[in-house]
DNA sequence: TCCTTTCAGTTGCGATATGCAACCTAATAG
DNA sequence: CTATTAGGTTGCATATCGCAACTGAAAGGA
């Protein structure tokens, strides 16, 4: 087994693992705020960015074979190309919104801009937190880590 | 200010951009997972995610370095050393808990172990999500990104 | 038509980060 | 007083990154 394959193995065996092989680099993050903030062509990205033009490429490239992002050639200017979040792109946003929020919270210190609200109340949206199944928050003092398969006996037994 | 110049500003100020300074690094969130999962020490940090040995020493004490992870001598065992989590860093879980439910749902396609379950009601925690101010799930088409200063004088409008 | 600009990349090259194995020092165990 | 453990550091090879320059196809303008 190559260096490479073991490697992919330890990242596959959580989900959090699994997710930074796919969106992990540094760069696929900013790109990724960019999109959910509209751009949507290479061009825009780099300037906006300031990313070099071939990592952009590279990560473009890599988001777009990981189903997060769609290339669509542009039916009006056929030089344009068109990057668009794919269903499993726009289920990142929780991710984004929870590391974004911990920066300003523990970081720059103050709320950035721009501001995602509820199109309705016109209020920001709220805090993420770690909820129960019936929708307390919790902290960590209210959790466990649990084996799974001690979680099923314990059901069970109950 | 051009707009590309108004916009890389504000992605410079943006949080995410601010927490990925810190924790943007290919093993940081791993090590947090560890963390968060009880290893306290190097060498269970090593053996545990697989990392080389001069790679942890430089994550470890960046994390130390930037108040994320709190490194201390143990007391009854001169040549250990502890490190754990700091409030800072216990407030990355809706990060990384977000990160692993995407990658559990989108990548890997099952939960993984061990579950983080309500320490009293023994189920496992809710799915993390966006919400409104007032506790409804959000989704993509029920929010909209708005200009702060833009947000402040519809407020001050109505 | 010919010339210029735009768009989305690719290429070459030096700088940086990463991975691996071996080594080191202090503390503890036997 | 020797072996082992914990927590690193060092040297070296490879992989990835960032920058600047270049390319090639498609518009746009005179």
């Amino acid at each position: 087994m190559s260096r490479a394959e073991q490697l992919r193995e330890v990242f596959a065996e959580c989900g959090i693992g699994a997710a930074l092989e796919v969106v992990g680099e540094r760069w696929s993050f900013l790109i990724l705020r960019g999109a959910f903030n509209g751009l949507r062509h290479f061009e825009e990205f780099q300037t906006n960015l300031g990313i070099a033009r071939n990592i952009l490429s590279n990560r473009l490239g890599r988001l777009v074979e990981h189903g997060i992002l769609r290339r669509d050639p542009d039916p009006a200017d056929r030089r344009k190309v068109t990057y668009r979040l794919t269903e499993k792109g726009k289920d990142l946003l929780p991710v984004l919104l929870s590391l974004r929020q911990w920066g300003e919270r523990w970081i720059s210190g103050h709320p950035s801009n721009p501001v995602l609200v509820d199109r309705y109340t016109r209020k920001p949206i709220a805090p993420m937190m770690v909820q129960s199944a019936d929708g307390r928050e919790l902290s960590l003092r209210d959790m466990e880590w649990v084996d799974r398969d001690d979680l099923q006996r314990e059901a069970d037994a109950a």
